[in-house]
DNA sequence: CGGACTTTCTGCATCGTTGTAAATATTTCA
DNA sequence: TGAAATATTTACAACGATGCAGAAAGTCCG
């Protein structure tokens, strides 16, 4: 059914290693007759190599995996989009997949078989737990990207959470706001996105003189924009003074433009707002939303680079790299 | 390094085609005592089957591939969201690639090469070129998914472009708009998304007695938010009278709600505005966007159910389905 | 003219898994 | 008890591509 390389080995009456050579373009291996005779017959059968086989065999098939916890987030579209874009530049591809959310196996793509599909894989590790991670025992490079801690043996770009938080709610207080709130704070587990960022909310206060509201974390089920929106539209009810609030993402921040909305209160006048991670949309909302850039495409390089350097079998210690990140004002907080 | 079946088979002193038969669950094909002795060495061993292999052997790897435009559109996100969760239903994985946006070729996830790489491949079409989908020729079942007119032999499951732009335009007539506006229109490629729902809306107005403006048209060089931003600030400083507009997606209508604020006009007092795809951050925009819904789960499920069809090897014509679409009233068009 | 090279090409084994058919062990029943 | 039937287990050959060692064929030089 499918043309082989035997087809076309047959049919330019040559072997099936000659062919081989061709299609690998193996620098002097095979005459320019040859080549000829073999290249016509390819394009005459409109042969394909098979990657399956070929990954078979020789281990490799130039993609590499994204693993996200969900799809439909749009900071991992932008995320996938821009590591698409630099691992073509050495020529090869992306495929994603989606580790959380399925009915069964939470972490099916997480399997070995899974990620042995793969020449490297890129793992988008929040909302997962250390120890699932820890678990993985595998012989494919695994690069961890995002916000929590991980295991040491694995390479890691990640953001410093802590000092963007930091920035945020310094921003927040440089502008005016005095009774601050973070929306998707909180913090179980030290080693958390959450937990970080909430550090560098409370840090960016003491610096300040300010003591941290004892009722200011406002922890939600789901850093999703209906939670954050229903949660921000029932604190303001109960706390109006609040005039200044962190959403620990963009993502959160959209819901909780919307609940100061539904509270009658205007933005930035009445209630001033930070999110975090520069999500594309965020510049085109009304107003603005002002937020942490987390210099996305440092990280996504990075992770390329490394990601080279591991199909490529260097053999150097793990790398731990922190991005730098800075603040992008707009109209969410005043001027 | 990494263990294979024969390891196991060793281990536990069983003959390789043995293991095989107790990973796959072959019923009755091996005594009880000796598949406990085979699933203790597979769990001391750590042993997981490679896919790679099996694949190649038998053609079926459980996974199906979703090829995209791009990863950061929150429409694709949101789609491959629902796809994931409906395969894994019936066990199968999803694995996301992204068609445009590639440095050098552009169509590179279509090669055959790639795509047999999968059980099967859900092509969203949105952007492709006819020609391109035309010249797939592939063993592996292609189900094509978007609004563009493509070639009748494969499966396509879409949404009626035209009844979905009659009803967002006839909403806004009934809600008092006179002087429409479609954002992202045009009729370049009868075929196209953008044709069609260019019709629609000019269909809507000719229905309800009004005649479209000439200029009514707004074309975007991309369906980009801020791409429609600009053109739709751009335009209403031109002509003010415009009270109603269609965008042809609600990424579109994201732009076009801060080109009206940045033209200094209220939604919806001023100007009433219709999107179409009931992305999820619609509803929390303020105010939140009315759209056209195309019943994204009927979608899906129909997709899923042709691929499951496919698969299995089901030897019908080609089919062809139409989602039903609906409106979705929300704050960007009055009551 | 013959050995030492080079160039070009080939056969074989292999990657890890599974279908087939046949071999061996076990049970059943006359 | 022994033949027939059934239950287990096995060897072998694929799937398609490629690394390796080496075979032909051609070239060079003393």
């Amino acid at each position: 059914m499918t043309i082989t390389m035997r087809d076309v080995a047959r049919a330019s009456g040559v072997s099936l290693m000659t062919v081989s050579n061709v299609i690998n373009g193996r620098p002097g291996a095979v005459g320019t007759e040859t080549r000829l005779r073999v290249l016509e017959a390819v394009e005459r059968l409109g042969y394909e190599v098979n990657l399956t086989a070929r990954r078979l065999r020789n281990g490799l098939t130039g993609t590499v995996g994204l693993i996200v916890p969900r799809f439909d987030h749009p900071y991992f579209g932008e995320l996938a989009a821009r590591l698409a874009t630099e691992l073509a530049k050495t020529g090869r591809h992306l495929s994603v997949e989606q580790s959380g959310a399925s009915a069964e196996g939470e972490l099916a793509a997480l399997s070995h078989a899974r990620i042995a599909t793969y020449d490297a894989v890129l793992l988008s590790v929040v909302g997962l737990h250390y120890d699932d991670v820890d678990k993985l025992q595998t012989s494919v490079p695994i690069v961890l990207l995002g916000e929590q801690g991980m295991p040491r043996r694995f390479d890691h770009v990640q953001l410093d959470n802590e000092a963007g938080a930091h920035l945020a709610t310094g921003h927040l207080i440089e502008r005016g706001a005095r009774h601050l709130l973070i929306v998707g704070g909180g913090d179980e587990g030290r080693q958390s996105m959450t937990a970080a960022r909430t550090r560098g909310w409370e840090r960016a206060q003491s610096d300040a003189g300010l003591t941290p509201r004892p009722d200011g974390v406002l922890e939600l089920a789901e850093l999703e924009v209906a939670c954050a929106r229903i949660a921000v539209r029932e604190r303001l009810a109960q706390t109006p003074e609040i005039d200044g609030i962190f959403a620990v993402t963009d993502q959160v921040a959209f819901g909780v433009m919307a609940g100061v909305h539904d509270a009658g209160l205007r933005v930035p006048e009445d209630v001033q707002i930070v999110g975090f991670d520069n999500l594309a949309l965020g510049e085109h909302m009304t107003p603005g939303l002002t937020t942490i850039d987390p210099s996305h495409d440092w990280m996504v390089q990075r992770a390329a680079a490394l990601i080279d350097q591991r199909i490529a079998g260097q053999d150097v210690p793990p790398q731990h790299l922190i991005s730098p990140s800075m603040l992008v004002a707009r109209g969410t907080t005043r001027e």
